[in-house]
DNA sequence: AGTATAGGTGAACGCTCGTTCACCGTCAAG
DNA sequence: CTTGACGGTGAACGAGCGTTCACCTATACT
């Protein structure tokens, strides 16, 4: 039953973006008394499902919003119990950085499937600054950039090494690219997400 | 300077997982009155960065714990406007299905390197129901799972396509394992996570 | 010079918040 | 049969909430 009562507070949050308040707990679960909702939330504290910030308003805890994070997958799920967790991670704080730059694709083609990229999966690109603009990261070689070159778009690594510029796939059914006229790299990319 | 402002709630928000109330915002800008506070919002809100639900309580809209999501990396980053973002998407919701069974590991070896998962991604693994539990996802052929076998951890396919159930590694120089005794699949591998 | 306008102060409003207290039935242990 | 713990009701509290109104500058445009 608690349980019951924690999944539906849990729905509310990732529902409405933030965590109900006592009232709405009680239309939530069905008590007739706010004080029945206090004793349940401070059951809910002590177990450790929720928080409560200074003011009394509820937080959400590490159990909410963030994901276990056992430790290596040759060293499997210790145990299973709760005590074994490591750590909790949060995905979003983790793979983004700099918020008003960040883009994601969907990608497409085979290009990059010897470094790991399929199609299918969404790449986390960073967009690089065209002056003025939030994220100022440099490129470097061997970054794999989201480039416009010579009118096309592309996803591919990034070659730099002997001062001459140009794009390498990760395939080796393709060529290295050599830009003509133009070589813009607009973002570079940052992390991989597939979901199976 | 609005984007000041802008950068300092949201500030507030990954800090404090919960939008701050008026006064905190207040105290957070440097105002000395609420109806300064309450003129901002109404701003941010007309220009989309903040949302208010029916009870007045300020909550994150799309702009903030959502990346933008543009199409295929083939067409590149159209036009750069606002307008063009087609999508936002929340990386936690998109990945994470079953709060509950869900858990991250991190990869080491290089056995499932055509799989397009390489030492040091995160995987996101869905436990399989040991019998009441939440997650009783079925293990199909082809799956990529996390299992015991004969005492050993690992992450591998799961074939069973003609009865006879093995692990098989997704790269070229290991052997596919057959089980002596046990062959326990613990969890299913539902992504993949990697930073760069 | 005159005047809108944007952006701020300060005080007051009703309402809802989280908290607290007294109280009630159910159920299991002594 | 009594007792205590548990889980709930109902009412009351002060504090803090979002909102609103009147007012005060600067700045920019006639």
């Amino acid at each position: 039953m608690i349980n019951n009562y924690k999944n539906k507070i849990i729905s509310f949050y990732k529902k409405n973006k933030r965590m109900p308040v006592y009232t709405e707990i009680m239309k939530l679960v069905g008590f007739k008394s706010k004080n029945a909702v206090a004793k349940l939330v401070d059951k809910l504290i002590s177990e450790g499902v929720l928080d409560k910030d200074s003011s009394g308003h509820l937080i959400p805890n590490k159990l909410i919003g963030e994901v276990p994070l056992l430790g290596l997958v040759e060293a499997g799920f210790p145990t299973m119990a709760e005590e074994s967790v490591l750590d909790t991670m949060n995905i979003d704080d983790y793979l983004v950085k700099d918020k008003d730059s960040t883009y994601l694709l969907r990608v497409k083609g085979d290009s990059m499937i010897e470094a790991g990229i399929q199609e299918g999966d969404m790449v986390l690109a960073e967009k690089v600054s065209s002056e003025g603009s939030a994220g100022q990261k440099e490129v470097r070689d061997g970054d794999i950039v989201i480039a416009l070159i010579d009118g096309g778009w592309t996803m591919k690594y990034y070659r730099n090494r002997t001062g001459k510029v140009f794009l390498e796939p990760a395939n080796k059914n393709y060529q290295p690219i050599y830009p003509e006229n133009e070589l813009e790299v607009v973002a570079i990319v940052k992390g991989v997400i597939r979901k199976y």
